[in-house]
Parts: C-alpha cells; sequence; structure tokens
RNA sequence: GGGCAAGUAGCCAAGUGGCCAACGGCAACAGACUGUAAAUCUGUCCUCUUCGGAGUUCGGUGGUUCGAAUCCAUCCUUGCCCA
C-alpha cells in the first residue's frame, strides 16, 4: 500500500492539496512539521504530527522535525480565540530543548539512510534576518488581504478580543520557514494538523511567487473525543511524553481507559498494526466488549512506541496487580508485589507517626495525596478513598500499624483509578 | 485625539446598592450502575478549616455609603464608529 492511501485508511488526511500524490510517487520527498516549543515537553496532542513523519520515513522519504524556535516567540494565532502571553526567552531555551530531545527519539538520524530524518531550528535562520530584510524580501509577496482571508486570522478580527500585529505576523513567518527549507533542503511538502492548513498554503503560495516553485501541503484531522471533550487532558492535567512527567504507568492507563468509540478509530491513528490486524481486534472487541481488547491493544502499542518494551510490561504488570483481581483480599499482594509496583505515586512518611495513630484526614492531607485537608475530608464524606481496598466510611478513623501491609505498606486509592502507595521509612 | 460599548470564578454566562462566594450551562473531580467503556442518576466544584466557621474575589486604583460586583472618579485592556 502507498504512503497515502495508508495514511488515508488510518484517518490521518483531512486536507490534501492537488498534486501532492503525483509529488509523493514521482521521488523520494522531503518534508516537514513543525512543533511549536510551548512547554519543555511535548504532549500526546503531539503524537499525530510524530507517527505521521515516522510513516513518511517508513515510506522512503525524507522527514524534517522543525523546532519553532523562533516562531515560539512570536505565538500562533490559530485555533486561539484569544491573544497569548509571549514566553521568556529562559523558557523557551528549555522547552527547545526538551522538544529536540524527545523528537530525536522518534525517528532515524543515520547517516547512512539516504532519507536520514533532519532535526532544525527555525531560530537558526530567523536569528540573522533584519526586519526591513523581512519586510521587503518577504512581505512584499504576500498582501495582507490574503492573509487576512486564513481563518486563524478572520476568527480573531471578527472576534471582540482582536488581533496583535505580532500573531498576525506569525503565518508569514511559517510561510517563511517553508520558503526556506525549500530552498535550502529540497522540501516541497508540508504537513501538520488542520488549524495548521491556512499558514501552511501561506507558504506555498510564498514558494511559488518567491521563486516560481511548486510545494505541497496535506492536514491531519484533529483528534477529538466522541464526547467532545478535549483530547489529552485529565484530572491530572495533560498527558506528556516525558516520563518524568507522566508515568509509563499513567500513560499506559490513559489510553487503558479510552471508550469503545474514540478506541475504534485511535487504534487506527496511533498503531503500526496492519489494517487486517486491526480490523480482526475489532471484530473480536465487539464480540467481547467487557475484555476490551481494543483499549489493552492501543494501550499497550503506543506504550511501546513511546516509552519502549520494557517500560510497557511494567505499565501492563503494574496494571494487572491494581485492576485485574479487584475483589482479592490485599493481603494476596505479596510484598515483592508492592515493592514492585511501578508508576505509582510513592509517599514516605515516618514509623512514629503511625504508632499513635494518625486521623485519616491528616495523613491524606500530610502526604500530598490530597492538596489539602478540606478535599481529603469531601473526597472522602462522599466515599471517594479506600485503605488497602477497603472504603473508608468514616472520616474519623484512625491509621495506625495495625493498617500496615506486611508491616510497611498502605495502598491508598483516590477514586477508583488513583493509586498511592505509603511506605514507611526504613531506618 | 473624539463618540459608543464591553471586561464577573477554568470557559460561556446571569446579577445592576443589602437576601451574593455570586443563578444557569459546559468542562473537571468523586459516588452508584458497569467493562478501569458509554449513557443515566447523585454529590463536589474560590482558598483554608478544629466542619461551627474564617479569609480573599466580580479588569486596576481611589471615592460615596452603615453596606458596592452593582453608584461616582480615574486608569488599563478590547471591540465598533468618527478624525
Amino acid at each position: 500500500m502507498n504512503l497515502l492511501d495508508e495514511l488515508s485508511w488510518r484517518g490521518m488526511i483531512q486536507d490534501i492539496m492537488p498534486g501532492t500524490r503525483e509529488q509523493i510517487e514521482k521521488e523520494m520527498t522531503t518534508g516537514y512539521i513543525g512543533f511549536d516549543p510551548t512547554a519543555d515537553s511535548l504532549h500526546i496532542g503531539s503524537l499525530v504530527p510524530i507517527l505521521l513523519l515516522v510513516h513518511f520515513q517508513k515510506a522512503g522519504h525524507k522527514p524534517i522535525a522543525l523546532v519553532g524556535g523562533a516562531t515560539g516567540m512570536v505565538g500562533d494565532p490559530s485555533g486561539k480565540s484569544e491573544e497569548r502571553n509571549l514566553l521568556n526567552e529562559e523558557t523557551l531555551q528549555k522547552n527547545i530543548t526538551g522538544v529536540k530531545a524527545q523528537l530525536a527519539k522518534f525517528l532515524n538520524f543515520s547517516p547512512t539512510l539516504p532519507n536520514a530524518a533532519e532535526l532544525v531550528n527555525n531560530y537558526d535562520w530567523f536569528k540573522s534576518i533584519s526586519f526591513i530584510d523581512f519586510l521587503r524580501d518577504t512581505g512584499k509577496h504576500i498582501t495582507v488581504n490574503y492573509m487576512m482571508a486564513k481563518d486563524s486570522v478572520k476568527k480573531r478580527i471578527e472576534g471582540e478580543s482582536g488581533i496583535s500585529y505580532t500573531e498576525f505576523a506569525y503565518q508569514l513567518m511559517q510561510a517563511y520557514d517553508f520558503y526556506w527549507l525549500y530552498q535550502h533542503k529540497q522540501c516541497k511538502l508540508q504537513m501538520g494538523g488542520s488549524d495548521q492548513w491556512g499558514n501552511m498554503t501561506t507558504g506555498t503560495e510564498l514558494i511559488r511567487r518567491k521563486c516560481g516553485g511548486e510545494a505541497f501541503v496535506f492536514t491531519n484531522p484533529l483528534i477529538t473525543k466522541s464526547d467532545g471533550g478535549k483530547f489529552g487532558k485529565t484530572e491530572a492535567g495533560n498527558i506528556w511524553l516525558d516520563p518524568a512527567k507522566t508515568s509509563p504507568y499513567q500513560f499506559y492507563q490513559f489510553w487503558l481507559n479510552t471508550s469503545d468509540n474514540d478506541a475504534t478509530r485511535w487504534v487506527k491513528l496511533f498503531t503500526f498494526l496492519a489494517q487486517e490486524e486491526i480490523e480482526k481486534i475489532i471484530s473480536l472487541h465487539e464480540q467481547n466488549p467487557a475484555a476490551r481488547l481494543l483499549q489493552r491493544t492501543l494501550a499497550a502499542e503506543i506504550t511501546s512506541f513511546v516509552h519502549g518494551q520494557d517500560e510497557m510490561s511494567k505499565a501492563i504488570e503494574t496494571t494487572e496487580k491494581l485492576f485485574s483481581n479487584q475483589q482479592a483480599p490485599i493481603e494476596s499482594l505479596s510484598e515483592a508485589d508492592l515493592e514492585q509496583i511501578q508508576g505509582v505515586v510513592k509517599v514516605e512518611i515516618e514509623r512514629n507517626i503511625l504508632r499513635d495513630g494518625v486521623d485519616i484526614i491528616t495523613l491524606l492531607a500530610n502526604t500530598g495525596i490530597f492538596p489539602s485537608k478540606g478535599e481529603a475530608r469531601k473526597t472522602t464524606q462522599g466515599g471517594g478513598v479506600s485503605i488497602n481496598r477497603k472504603k473508608v466510611e468514616t472520616v474519623d478513623i484512625k491509621v495506625n500499624e495495625s493498617f500496615l501491609l506486611h508491616n510497611r505498606y498502605i495502598l491508598v486509592q483516590k477514586g477508583k483509578k488513583n493509586y498511592f502507595l505509603i511506605t514507611v521509612k526504613a531506618v
């Protein structure tokens, strides 16, 4: 199956510029995607673009991942109803470093490959361009009328928060990126989220007007949830690709909790499994939805892609221990089981705290499981806290040494899915 | 520079002198039901709390008043119109 058929079957193509298919089929094509350094780690919202680059490279083309060191200083108005705050340079620098390191993990940069991936930072070319040069060499080629017709700009102009000149200029910068890559890297294709369509086509326009070149773009649909919620957000915030921010276990859990509706679409988007295989899994899942085969497959595949085989196995193991046998008495978890649980939030306390017993609320707040006593109390009163798999019925109980499993551990559940392991400090 | 309008909790959005920590909706979190699903129902949802309360909010700052999100002044931000 050729690249575009593959991508379109997976639901990864939203809009595609005429001629793109011919270009890709004609020769090894260089294509790029830009990533904004808005945080020091990418989150799962960037996964589709990353996968796009991976598919692209697998098909024999040359991928370029661009980090927006320069554009990140300006702020993309696309998809934003309001003007953004500018990041300070220190933060930005940290973000660029973080994002670059992550992108580097997913692509093959081996110099022996004819289609070795490349990682670029647009700050490298923007830093030496003067404002006047930019106005004369780039601004002159694109009319304001053209720029204002873009959806992202139009929305802001028609809306009530307006758009600053700075953000208005963003699309021109992105267009210039494409032009620069076209000139220096023979890059003829830009990919990206469908909210980028406007910025991307300004790029092809600039290339056409400035040097009569022909370049192409296609976009992937933005990921939505079937219930209309935002993709990739949970109570704890974003799901990050950085294991220090979102542990592989939490990462795995996120995907495991996908609803049936979403899982069907996502398994195509986020895994590399072949079409027949996926169809088989979907039909098996439909026969026995309770087994949640879809979610398991999805979670295992992505976790392994992002964090590696080992971390994935550990995440599954932990999941099994915590969830597979909910009814089993807590004592059935061996010391080794508890000790080896990965990714669950662990807190340590001093043994003497338990000698006299602490009331449950204080314990929950002091260990950081809850941010304040008030919240600990509210959730506990609402039946949302379990200790050693037993629901806490009243807020008056005291926790003492008799609660310890294997004389060392207390397993706390906040809600059904959030586990914490309190460990007594070894002396 | 002139005229008009707007700025309320994460978002949308009521309130237009006391009954306001502020109607309602969304999102979020928890409970029940389930399959760690969806839908539904219930509770929580500014902060802290010894659960009795306490503290800080309605763009900023000053003022009027016993009392202000609500009135006045001024400043800031945004939109529309005029120059």
